[in-house]
RNA sequence: GGAGAGGUGGCCGAGCGGUUUAAGGCGCUCCCCUGCUAAGGGAGUAUGCCCUUUAACAGGGUAUCGAGGGUUCGAAUCCCUCCCUCUCCGCCA
């Protein structure tokens, strides 16, 4: 969430932040209501303490009253307090409630976009900033990956639609191989830039789900365990995000880098069609991650590094992709800051998002309660957090089985990745 | 899953209804003393929020002793619920 400061300082720029968000609801000025709110738990606070301040005294008198064994005094005392004790006690719940009432309001403002976003409410309006890489010409028609997939029984989509639903599928022989490669690579190229490996649980409480901002607003994208009120992580974001929740950091230490393979379950509730066709949206699969803890003054230049940090192992693996600069309407709510990676689709014809590389400033962290400060003598202040895929798996295999199809339908790995398989080709003698 | 013990400041650790505005120690910061080193002396050392004030500082208040609720004029201390840690037993990759 926003500093409550900042909207007070500021309160013209959050509002265009949540109109060029498209957050805007009907008519009602969210921010306006938010400024009120806080005028009114303020008001109830200042009321609420004086009193508390008022019984503090006289306990204390009591207190001395009693010792010194002057029990009529002290019993007029006890009296008075009694009552104060009751208004404090409605106070307490009315500035209580209006905390809560502005929190509320709160969580439903977005994080303020950077100035170099482009302004734009639909995906069309996002800036695709380059393109690497070529696109293969092929002298056949090429097929799509689920088709290379069956032809070489690399992939089980039906029975996995049997076993667990659409969206679940099973990987085998060659294919479950190519897979675990890809994750070692994966793994082993943010080692060399610096990533801490991590393994962190595959379950998230309520807690760690609110502090990456998946709750309350994009609860829909989750599976939900709600006997133990658990969430299986829908991206390695949401543990690793939180592993310095409620702490401060010290900033000599910043900053952290982390990188995390995880399978990651999504509900994607309400897709369909070609969107969903094959490896192209599923509700499990792989993911490696690359999460970064900055200071507030480098976290854009973080940023940068982040992305090359992702687009690394696309280069090496030889796909084109390009570069998209996301534009307002288009970058989610916590987000400050988002590129998006796009590998071309050799056989289907199009561009699939692979990695989404933000900066969520300190709009996470302000949730996370994760602070960070440069001394023990000064102010705490919040860490901004930044995360990219580095890379999911999924759409990565169709590209790379599409890409290196041969006219004889066999694929050909590229050498980077053929060290790692214990095979090079796959289909043919 | 069963039985027991326990969660106190950066760390260790006392406190078990009102001389606690959380003892004492360690660590850390600043100052003094000292030719250097060692030792010694003094002061300070949590976080959020509210108010006053400011260019910056600062001051006052309030809440927080795992979390939430209750008893009381007053709770770290008593009661209830939950969470977590440790020990022993059982089960298990």
């Amino acid at each position: 969430m926003l500093s409550i400061d900042f909207i007070r300082d500021n309160p013209e720029r959050v509002r265009k932040a949540l109109h060029d968000k498209g957050h805007e609801d009907a008519g009602d000025d969210l921010v306006g209501q938010v400024l009120t709110l806080d005028e009114e738990r303020r008001e109830k606070l200042t009321n609420l303490q004086d009193l508390q301040h008022e019984s503090n005294e006289a306990s204390e008198r009591i207190g001395e009253l009693m010792r010194q064994n002057k029990k009529d005094e002290a019993q007029d005392l006890i009296d008075r307090s009694k009552t104060l004790k009751q208004r404090i006690s409605t106070l307490e719940d009315e500035a209580d409630d209006a905390e809560k009432r502005r929190d509320a309001a709160l969580l439903r403002i977005p994080n303020v976009p950077h100035e170099s976003v482009p302004v734009g409410h639909s995906p069309d309006e996002n800036e695709t900033l380059r393109e690497e890489g070529e696109k293969p010409s092929f002298d056949f028609e090429p097929q799509p990956h689920w088709a290379l997939a069956e032809r070489h029984d690399l992939i089980a989509f039906e029975r996995g639609a049997k076993v667990t639903g659409a969206g679940f599928p099973f990987y085998l022989g060659k294919g479950a191989r190519l897979q675990r490669a890809l994750v070692d690579y994966f793994l082993d190229l943010a080692d060399e830039r610096g990533y801490r490996e991590m393994q962190p649980p595959l379950f998230a409480n309520a807690d760690s789900a609110r502090g990456t901002g998946q709750l309350p607003d994009k609860e829909d994208l989750m599976y939900e365990i709600g006997r133990d009120e658990l969430f299986p992580i829908p991206t390695a974001e949401v543990p690793v995000t939180n592993f310095f929740r409620d702490e401060i950091l010290d900033e000599d230490d910043l900053p952290l880098k982390f990188c995390a393979y995880t399978p990651c379950f999504r509900r994607e509730a309400g897709s369909y069609g070609k969107d969903v066709r094959g490896l192209n949206r599923l509700h499990q699969f792989d993911k490696v991650e690359l999460v970064r803890f900055e200071r507030p003054e480098s976290s854009y230049d973080a940023l940068e590094e982040l992305l090359a940090d992702a687009e690394r192992p696309l280069r090496q693996l030889g796909l084109p992709y390009r570069v998209l600069l996301m534009c307002t309407g288009d970058m989610g709510f916590t987000q400050a800051k988002k590129y998006d990676l796009e590998v071309w689709s050799a056989g289907q014809e199009r561009w699939l998002e692979v990695s989404s590389v933000s900066n969520f400033t300190s709009y996470q962290a302000r949730r996370l309660n994760a602070r960070c400060r440069s001394d023990p003598e000064s102010d705490t202040r919040f860490v901004h957090t930044l995360n990219g895929s580095g890379l999911a798996l999924p759409r990565v295999v169709a590209a790379l089985i599409e890409q290196n199809q041969q006219a004889d339908g066999t694929l050909v790995l590229p050498d980077a990745l053929a060290e790692r398989t214990d095979f090079k080709r796959i289909g043919g003698r």
